[in-house]
DNA sequence: AAAACGTGGGC
DNA sequence: TGCCCAAGTTT
């Protein structure tokens, strides 16, 4: 297969298809590297007002160097994987402190920034600085295992650098910024995972899957093992006009994020029981537990949980931040100012 | 190297 | 409803 005429192909498609996108206006490396964090894992229609309301706060590297971690993550919430967010402010940090407030603008430099793995190095080396670098996201997997009918697991180290190596192929030296995002807007807009549009696609003379009739069986991806369930209980525990709610330890899920307290149920443990426990646990009182007000089903990346809402109060003692980061006594009207994951805004909106 | 890490939308 | 999927990175 003549991958590098492919690669013109998708170049030349990418002139007159390629979509307007708020980020594309500019290649201040600053700009791409926000939108390019934002849409990890993210669909464009989610980021579009969350980008908006980014550069309006942040617009630039110095003012996000200086920017507070629960400033971020409050504009970052919604948005999920809150890692990124810390990330982005660390690498602003570093950028400031070490770079000069510069980007690097080779791979290997921009690697060693917080957050900036393979994908991002490439991006911003290509679309910022018109370096000859490739930028293989799910799109490129996907349009490529199409393409040369790539058989085996596409989530593998192996098949990342074998998929890599077609790309460098296909990239076109000059506009490899372009061509990048040819790709990932093909995938995107044509060779979609579900009913793929091929009749549009310009390389669809090209492609083995269309040409074997079955472009959908690919990519193939290795099964994933089940999700698990857990049940949760959470305390809403009041006096007078305020709340107890807990900020959750910086790594891990949720991590910098403000909660209800509570914890997973375990087995032979009634819903009471257990949220009796977990507060001894993490706030070293005893819980009176009173009425369910409500549940909640929600899903994580690798697992579910139905959370019940208990209203609860303290008899005797004063509460501590046992194992989370911060405990605050706030008003319920200041709830909306304290970043939040899903479920706990839910509750907090219940209670307004 | 596999698992952790959020959320919303489509079917 | 439940599962898959969306411009990945980190440990």
């Amino acid at each position: 297969m003549n991958f590098s005429q492919i690669g013109w192909l998708l170049t030349q498609w990418y002139q007159s298809h390629s979509r307007d996108l708020p980020w594309r206006a500019s290649k201040d490396p600053y700009r791409i590297w926000i939108s390019e964090v934002m849409l990890q894992q993210t669909r464009v229609e989610t980021v579009i007002p969350y980008y908006a309301r980014w550069m309006a706060a942040f617009p630039d590297l110095e003012s996000l160097s200086k920017a507070g971690e629960q400033e971020v993550l409050q504009l970052w919430e919604g948005l999920g994987y809150y890692s990124r967010a810390r990330n982005l402010v660390k690498a602003a940090c570093v950028l400031m402190a070490e770079y000069q407030g510069k980007f690097p603008d080779t791979v290997r430099e921009l690697k060693k920034l917080p957050g900036v793995g393979e994908y991002m190095a490439g991006a911003l080396a290509s679309i910022a600085y018109g370096r000859d670098e490739i930028a293989l996201d799910g799109n490129g997997l996907r349009v490529i295992a199409r393409l040369v009918e790539y058989s085996a697991p596409i989530n593998t180290q192996i098949s990342k650098q074998e998929i890599g190596g077609i790309m460098r192929q296909m990239l076109t030296p000059g506009s490899a910024g372009d061509f990048n995002q040819a790709i990932m807007d093909l995938g995107s807009l044509i060779c979609t995972p579900k009913n793929p549009l091929c009749a549009n696609c310009p390389l669809h003379s090209k492609c083995r899957a269309f040409l074997q009739g079955k472009p959908e069986a690919y990519p193939i991806k290795a099964r994933k093992t089940p999700i698990p369930h857990y049940v949760v209980v959470a305390a809403v525990i009041r006096v007078g006009n305020k709340v107890l709610i807990d900020k959750r330890k910086a790594d891990g899920l949720l991590g910098g994020l403000w909660e209800f307290p509570g914890g997973k149920v375990e087995a032979g443990e009634d819903l009471p029981g257990a949220l009796k426990r977990e507060i001894l646990e993490e706030l070293g009182v005893s819980l009176i537990v009173e009425d369910e007000i409500g549940h909640y089903k929600h899903a994580y990346t690798h697992y579910r949980v139905t959370v019940h809402v208990f209203t609860g109060r303290i008899p005797q003692g004063e509460p501590r931040a046992l194992e989370a980061d911060e405990i605050r006594w706030v008003e319920i009207s200041e709830l909306e100012g304290f970043p939040m994951g899903k479920v706990d805004r839910l509750i907090s909106r219940a209670l307004a």
